[in-house]
RNA sequence: GCGGCUAUCGUCCAAUGGUAGGACACGAGUUUGUGGCACUCGGUAUUUGGGUCCGAUUCCCAAUAGUCGCCCCA
């Protein structure tokens, strides 16, 4: 192997530096995960199992139909919607073009989908509300860090055609009781009203008006953000920004009746599900299509630091309208399940905890490793988790593995007890063992194991209840 | 998309301008048909590409990735 340096002068390539005798390692092609996206190991497949249960138990008790939409969507789709000037759309987003020329974006969020799926199937015509639950991959080209993916999980809740903020609680409340069944008790949900097109076109006017007078006393980007989303000056972490929106008018003062009877009839049906709320005027969402109600969920108790927001979501009446279906008021929230594995494991909850095998069917030579595939499969269909490690092959290696995976026996089966069709059964708390008839064995197990109190079989949720 | 910090076995942590060390984990063994404890042995790492240098894992630059802040959000 050897490097040249080349140096073009004019049309002549000439070598300047020939070198030979550097012998390299030979360069090995480390495959990486793509930016932003990560696996998600079997060391972790019990958190996002417990997510998995908890989400399915609680779509199905409150009455929400399982959805699947596809990844990608026409980019359009997701632009004219969510908004073209949302930071979503215009910095995060998936975009490209197909080899049939469509152009196409892998989906930023679920909500979108869900709405062409609503309207493009006719859902208008099942009973209302038409309760929807959807879970999958969405994808947003944003900086990584802890708790932000480019690709991540979500856990979606949309209700269809109901326009009664009853609604809005009880999505709120589904929220709610999915933090509370995985464990994380510490939380609080932040929510605003940001009104209907009438009465936000009105307030949004006097924000600006507002901005405008306290103008010398913002910073540059404030200044660019009353222009672009006079909302947005609200977030800013500049103290002087932030003295100037102390006396702004604020949303939920220029709502117009409907939209505060709307807000007030959700903070009464909050007050009476008892859960941590509070009213958040500075609240606002990044995508376009929210009316009247939105929430954000945040981990943890008072004080703002080292919190993450574990979901959100709001009402957005006038989408399915907008895009081209019936006057359909909706409501819906997602979570991030990445971000509640983080929270899970932060408060210690107890992840999903699968059944551990109190059997360990060890074997011994050619005979008994066949015999043993056939045994395995015998106590599988009696519904006898074992565990094994055919691979070994000596019976000190297998008895220390049988007892790191803490099994109440050990069966062992060897050359001998093959011929003559007989199986130790060995107690490894006493060590006792026993021969026994091999055509017994699943009777013998059974009636041990009832004995010895060792679960065979069990069904739902486990902990965190 | 902008700025800061970081990068060593599978994991956690050392060290060094001249042979990279430990712990945990993993594997093999201590009467090749009997586990836990103990002991012995073993494999595996300086992210990649340039530069400075006799020599770079160490210093410099860049790429990549992670992380933090901004922006935003799940």
């Amino acid at each position: 192997m050897y490097k040249l340096k080349k140096k073009v002068l004019g049309d002549k390539t000439i070598q300047t530096k020939k070198v030979v005798p550097v012998i390299k390692k030979k360069k090995k092609q480390v495959f990486q995960a793509i930016r932003g996206m990560k696996d998600i190991l079997p060391g972790d497949q019990p958190y996002w199992e417990q997510i998995r249960r908890v989400s399915e138990k609680l779509a199905r008790d409150y009455g929400f139909l399982r959805l699947n939409t596809p990844i990608l969507e026409q980019a359009d789709l997701f632009i004219r919607n969510i908004g073209a000037g949302t930071d979503i759309v215009e910095k995060e987003m998936y975009v490209f073009t197909t080899r049939g020329k469509d152009r196409v974006a892998l989906r930023p969020e679920l909500t979108a989908g869900n709405c062409r799926s609503f309207i493009q199937n006719g859902m208008q015509i099942l009973s209302k509300p038409v309760k929807i639950f959807s879970v999958g991959n969405v994808y947003r080209y944003d900086r990584p860090q802890e708790g932000r993916q480019r690709e991540h999980f979500q856990i979606n809740f949309d209700a269809f055609g109901e326009k009664d903020p009853v609604l809005d609680a009880q999505v709120i409340q589904v929220a709610g009781r999915m933090l509370q069944c995985l464990g994380i008790k510490s939380f609080q949900i932040q929510v605003n009203s940001i009104g209907c097109p009438v009465c936000r076109k009105e307030y949004l006017q006097l924000l600006s008006a507002y901005w405008n007078s306290k103008k010398s006393k913002l910073c540059y980007d404030c200044k660019k953000r009353m222009k672009n989303n006079p909302l947005r000056v609200f977030d800013c972490k500049e103290d002087k920004c932030f003295q100037a929106t102390t006396s702004a008018p604020q949303t939920v003062d220029h709502l117009c009746d409907d939209c505060r009877k709307h807000f007030k009839f959700l903070l009464e049906y909050l007050d009476e599900l008892e859960l941590p709320y509070a009213i958040n005027s500075r609240l606002v969402r990044g995508l376009d299509y929210y009316t009247k109600t939105v929430f954000e969920i945040w981990s943890g108790g008072e004080e703002m630091q080292g919190k993450m927001s574990l979901g959100g979501g709001g009402r957005y009446d006038e989408l399915i309208k907008f895009m081209g279906g019936e006057d359909t008021p909706a409501v819906g929230f997602a979570m991030g399940a990445e971000r509640l594995v983080l929270e899970m494991k932060k408060v210690q909850a107890k992840p999903y905890k699968s059944l551990q095998p109190k059997i360990f069917l060890a074997q011994l030579g050619n005979l008994a490793k066949k015999k043993s595939l056939r045994l395995l499969s015998e106590l599988e269909k009696n519904g006898i988790l074992v565990a094994e490690s055919f691979g070994r092959g000596g019976l000190k290696s297998q008895l220390r593995m049988a007892n790191k995976r803490k099994v109440k026996f050990t069966l062992i089966l060897g050359q001998k007890e093959a011929l003559d069709g007989s199986i130790i059964i060995k107690d490894m708390e006493t060590g006792v063992q026993e021969t026994v008839n091999a055509q017994k064995l699943v009777d013998i197990i059974k009636k041990r194991i009832k004995s010895e109190n060792v679960v065979i079989y069990k069904n739902g949720l486990n902990n965190n209840k």
